[in-house]
DNA sequence: GAGTGGTCTAGACCACATT
DNA sequence: ATGTGGTCTAGACCACTCC
């Protein structure tokens, strides 16, 4: 059962997306969909906040809130998933473990996974693709008390999220993505099957457990022009960052 | 002077960087805070709603809210602004209009803009440099609504988002960002003086007014290894969303 | 000046985590 | 069992927009 202002706020989008409230109009008061919904004012609050958050509406004081767009962002759990992505896309994944091999940790892996160097770490080398084409070249280091279960996966599996939840209950909270361009290199163009120097879209992650414990970083990189990212961004209510130069 | 909830946010930011909370940590409890500094739970919730939104602290409900990291995100005022953004960091910016013309509206530029095909719309071609190096090369297209505050700028302008606001008093909210990778063009290459063919990062968005009328959108491509985004998000809040193809 | 969103309060109850 | 965050209410006042 989910929280009032969850059901009014999904109510609101699928009022968007009819086209009840049209791009570029403007929603009801907060007053209005109070007595509409029977609810708080604050509860109507908390629904129109996520919609601000997700880019769809903007707000002012003093003047009506805005219909901004009608895009759907995805759920966390299609971002999270290659697997559940390609699936909510009616693609097909595939994935494929090239390498996997236990290894001290280097400084980078003791900051990223807070952990001390030379603590043993688990790196795995997989290609996923899409239709059968390669579209992405995944590099992930697991902290050691991730490596077994990582390790039970077959090396087919499609979907890792899904199988460690299903496996030990592990639930994964993001932490931080950084997103630059980068030039294949040899070993990128070889499993791509790109030529070299061809730009890969890349983007590097931390991933947690609800309690902030880092489980694994990772570094993937998709050939140009198969996928592509969005962030939406308010005044106000800003994700995104620019950041000189590369670590 | 700024909302209370916002000073108690910035206190809680501070008392991170300060290592008071370190990260790993957990918080005080809303009870606590709002004993200290003095409002009500509900104040204080609104304070730490925005520490999660920015990715530094993680909520469950029934556990303390956990410190994820200490990592200073930008004001909204930097991620728009190329100059500013160059100058928070002690570089310089420099800019420089290489192309300026009207032309009918295209099909791409009425949809984004809002306007019918046809409709003149200005466009405009500039690179901005580093320290003397080209960085980004930026193709901008306004509504005809702006053009005549656009066309007033002197072509060596470094801050054009600080310029129209001056002259005109507008506010710029971003909101939408596509985010992929492409290979250099002829053009790309020549003017940012790197090979035909490298890595270029390209940021598509959309700008709009407060209160939701598109201004301009723009096509930003950045040298490889020179630039790179970072998006926070964390389970509850996702603004990050992955898409196949580009458009 | 009327209308609307932004801020803040004080209190209640519930769901979940921890012990 | 206790503590904690999540949800919701009802009301107040202020800052800003728009007519």
């Amino acid at each position: 059962m989910a929280a009032r202002h969850e059901e009014i706020a999904e109510a609101l989008r699928q009022a968007i997306d009819r086209g009840e409230y049209p791009v570029g109009g403007t929603l009801p008061t907060e007053t209005e969909l109070s007595a509409r919904y029977g609810v708080s004012r604050g509860t109507v609050r908390q629904a129109v906040a996520a919609l601000t958050a997700e880019g769809r509406i903007g707000s002012r004081q003093g003047a009506r809130r805005v219909v901004l767009g009608n895009r759907r962002s995805q759920s966390f759990a299609e971002l999270r998933s290659f697997a559940q992505w390609a699936a909510a896309m009616g693609r097909t994944a595939t994935g494929r473990v090239l390498d996997q091999h236990r290894r001290p940790a280097t400084l980078e892996d003791a900051e990223k996974l807070q952990i001390k160097p030379g603590d043993e770490v688990l790196q795995v080398l997989r290609v996923r693709g899409l239709d059968g084409e390669p579209v992405l070249l995944e590099r992930n280091v697991y902290a050691a008390w991730m490596a077994d279960a990582v390790e039970r996966l077959p090396a087919d599996c499609t979907s890792v999220v899904q199988a460690l939840y299903e496996d030990i209950g592990m639930i994964f909270a993001y932490g931080e993505h950084v997103i630059d361009a980068v030039a294949a290199g040899a070993e990128d163009a070889r499993l791509l099957e790109v030529r070299r120097g061809s730009p890969l879209l890349r983007i590097r992650r931390v991933t947690t457990t609800p309690a902030g414990r880092p489980i694994e970083w990772s570094d993937d990189r998709y050939v140009s022009g198969t996928v592509s990212f969005t962030v939406a961004n308010s005044i106000g209510s800003n994700p995104l960052a620019r950041q000189a130069g590369q670590a």
